[in-house]
DNA sequence: TGCTTCATGTCAGCATCCTGACATACAGTG
DNA sequence: CACTGTATGTCAGGATGCTGACATGAAGCA
């Protein structure tokens, strides 16, 4: 492997720097899931679940930040493997709550515990102070963007 | 607009908001490049040469974390709209050089002002050191990771 | 020299996610 | 009550990125 050095002054971009965290971690994250069969859009689905049971299609679709239409794809796919159960009616508006199956929720646990290790991993090195740092300044930075749609 | 509140725990996992962030940025640097008809990748890719005249596909794809043939697609069609141009030969083994042409460098200069915008809205609020500090503990969090691979 | 290894460019197929569109269900207002 | 606006679930089509595979060129080593 011919090892290439930095590029320059592109790391030296916020923006930069950012999306190649997130695609490191996204990365990461996608070989600490591969062994039980779970992609991160669908173990993020699951553990948003597993903190807030009966939420909808489209709120599922906002807390992973993915369109209803990808987060509907997910949930059938979750469904069919009876990791999820969707109400079959609505019962208010066009809402179907969905929680988790037991195998659901056994699975969600072994998943947990291999994000966990790859965010432990991620933070090595780092102190609690400066890990809540990291959030906050991504907290105010996420609000900035957002302030502009 | 019924206004969601917070998620609630997930809130606090690093990977959560770094991915919230990243998919902030993403979406905001689309809506800047858009009137410019430009993609992120498009974006990336001439930013990336512009900073480094002569680099090859495979190194811009590296340079920009998408891999060479998403890289290709991109390059083509940037050379399609006479943005940037490749070498016909290699002059070491398979690399095809490309380099920004002068209407591709005109278009870099306007697209870079635009991010450069993004960036600061971002960044509003944030002092220097802390926005130095945010780049510092993502490189950690990077080195951290693909130290796994 | 020949063999092995690696990197590159490219083709093909597949997965994922998005936007656009539509019908339905509820809340608010006249 | 009818009308408007908003939110939801879903279908269709398209854009984008990925993995797998192949042939080519260069470098290293026996």
């Amino acid at each position: 492997m011919k090892q290439r050095e930095t590029l320059g002054p592109v790391e030296n971009a916020v923006g930069y720097v950012l999306k190649q965290a997130a695609v490191a971690l996204r990365g990461a994250m996608d070989d600490a899931l591969r062994p039980l069969h779970l992609t991160v859009s669908q173990y993020s689905c699951l553990e948003l679940l597993g903190q807030r049971p009966g939420l909808s299609n489209a709120e599922l679709a906002r807390g992973v930040f993915v369109s209803r239409q990808s987060m509907n794809l997910v949930l059938r796919g979750l469904e069919e493997r009876d990791l999820v159960a969707r109400a079959a009616t609505a019962p208010r508006g066009r809402e179907l709550p969905t929680e988790l199956t037991a195998a659901g929720r056994d699975l969600l646990d072994a998943a947990s515990a291999a994000v966990l290790a790859v965010q432990t991993t991620m933070c090595a090195g780092l102190t609690v102070a400066r890990q809540q740092e990291l959030l906050d300044t991504l907290t105010v930075c996420i609000r900035n963007l957002d302030g502009h749609p």
